[in-house]
DNA sequence: CAAATAGTGTCTATTAGACAATATCCA
DNA sequence: TGGATATTGTCTAATAGACACTATTTG
């Protein structure tokens, strides 16, 4: 119990955390963003203010809508801070260590308990470290995970003031390294956008063509050819065709399609070393990577 | 100090060590390799003995030997462990991690102090913290760190009863949950040989083309075209002539090439959130990947 | 000279991207 | 019926790979 002094303490074990950066798809921002953006140092209220408002408006379109001519964004999960150091700013969801538990286990209960989210996807992301980063607090060590949850399960996050969505380009001022942990794991999500399952855990069971190019499209902040998209999505063989059309205005109405459950998947990614082995849980299996972990990757940069 | 019992330590939050996969360069093992190879359940003895044998022709041959008509093969230092579980059992290395120190000084320090090795290139590869893990032992998360080290400086590795070097594919029983570690990293390390930055830690600073392709050759795995192998890697504009060239045999002598120090990297690898900033520590730069970690990266799988 | 590796040429298949053109719905 | 999006066609550039060929050493 005793920590004793500073001297002593350096040479301590550090504690051990676990950090979620949750990621799910809303409606883009629209002036809001333009107003909040770039605002990593504008003051605290008026951009909490406005993300709630935003993030009403993501709970009243909601996650149900479809993206129709709207471009989605990504927007992130944060809980606010009531204790020092960093009291009052925001900061990853974020939970104990525990030693009988799996880290894959704690991240989802961290997530779980903090957030009342159910991520389909949760993938370990990164381990921070470095002494300097808890600036006022005790040096921490966080094992951090990323999770994405689909438009059904966002509307699960029960806001408050100490919880709110973000939109990924208007961010509050964050506790600790946090901004930086969550540049990298949109870092990530880019990258990994081009596995077909990724895009899955964010646009939901069915979905247009056209809606699926706006996920990539918001995800990678590029314009992408849609005639080209659909030829390169369709050819991987990943979709299949649900046979039924939906009518979002006036004018031609798009087929639905859905992942190919267990399509064939030459090409995968060796991107977990194991297989996260929750078949049989409640949380929906994002173990698709149970086989991808195994095959080599094949394409490189 | 004081544990408590079982049901109470469940609950604690778990010890935290670091561990690193140390990968070098060396001579095809011949006919050992043939001997000692899928040997996971043989006898232990024999097996250090091979690997002992092999690991002098190592050093005789050694790796400032030019990798002449010999494959190349990839090889791996293991400590004996002294205590249980596992006794007698080889193991990653590995120590403590200090609350005053980086994850990455802390991995450093530990790879250092066990094998006296020096490597040139470090990186974090995955956290493992599952309950099951440490079979025997307490609960235990591991930071595991892969790390590289160049033909020269794999001699300073102090063999003994307890440190030898085992090639990848013959490798003794290993304890706790460290062989599927290894093969995490070995498949990080064939999807990162596309990184030029990587390959150049592995070969030296100066080499042929053939040298350089029986690199990727032995860590792929695969047999590559020589022919498009070198137009792909001189085009990539990440070589540069030395003029100078370097007779082998009874045939023509091939060109000396050195990676372009400072070469443009229009393509990179968000790999590392953030830079591993190291520049005038005693080790090498390891982190020309500084600027890489902020790029996108351009080619997904 | 002949063996052996260094290095170049050439062809084909595949892929990515730009951009035009057509199809089909419904307000 | 016309506006709007869905869907298809076509062309070009870039890339990867297979494989034949030429060049240059030294024993």
């Amino acid at each position: 119990m005793g920590i004793g002094n500073v001297s002593e303490r350096r040479s301590q074990p550090p504690q051990v955390g676990v950090s979620v950066v949750i990621l799910a798809l809303g409606p883009a921002g629209d002036g809001i963003v333009a107003d909040g953006a770039d605002a990593g140092a504008a003051s605290e209220t008026p951009i909490t203010h406005i993300s709630h408002a935003a993030s009403e408006t993501l709970a009243a379109n909601g996650p149900g809508r479809d993206t129709d001519g709207a471009r989605a964004q990504l927007w992130i999960p944060l809980v606010r801070r009531v204790r020092q150091p960093f009291l009052g700013d925001w900061a990853l969801p974020g939970g104990d260590l525990r030693a009988d538990r799996s880290l894959e286990d704690s991240a989802y209960a961290a997530l779980e308990s903090t957030t009342d989210l159910h991520p389909n996807y949760l993938e370990q992301l990164y381990t921070f470290g470095d002494p300097g980063r808890s600036q006022g607090g005790l040096p921490m060590v966080s094992i951090v995970y990323w999770a994405l949850v689909g438009r059904a399960e966002s509307r699960d996050l029960a806001e408050g003031d100490n919880v709110a969505w973000f939109p990924e380009n208007a961010l509050p001022r964050l506790a600790f390294d946090h901004r930086r942990i969550i540049d990298y794991a949109l870092d990530r999500l880019r990258y990994k956008i081009e596995y077909p399952q990724i895009a899955a855990r964010l646009v939901g069971d069915e979905f247009t063509l056209a809606q699926l190019h706006g996920v990539y499209e918001a995800v990678t902040g590029r314009a992408i050819d849609l005639a080209n998209f659909r030829r390169r999505i369709l050819a991987s063989g990943e979709l299949e065709d649900t046979g039924r059309k939906i009518a979002q205005g006036r004018h031609r109405p798009a087929s639905l399609y859905r992942y190919a459950r267990a399509a064939a998947q030459p090409i995968a990614a060796a991107d977990a070393p194991q297989a996260n082995a929750h078949a049989q849980s409640p949380r929906e299996e994002w173990s698709d990577d149970a086989l991808s972990a195994l095959l080599p990757s094949a394409i490189a940069q």
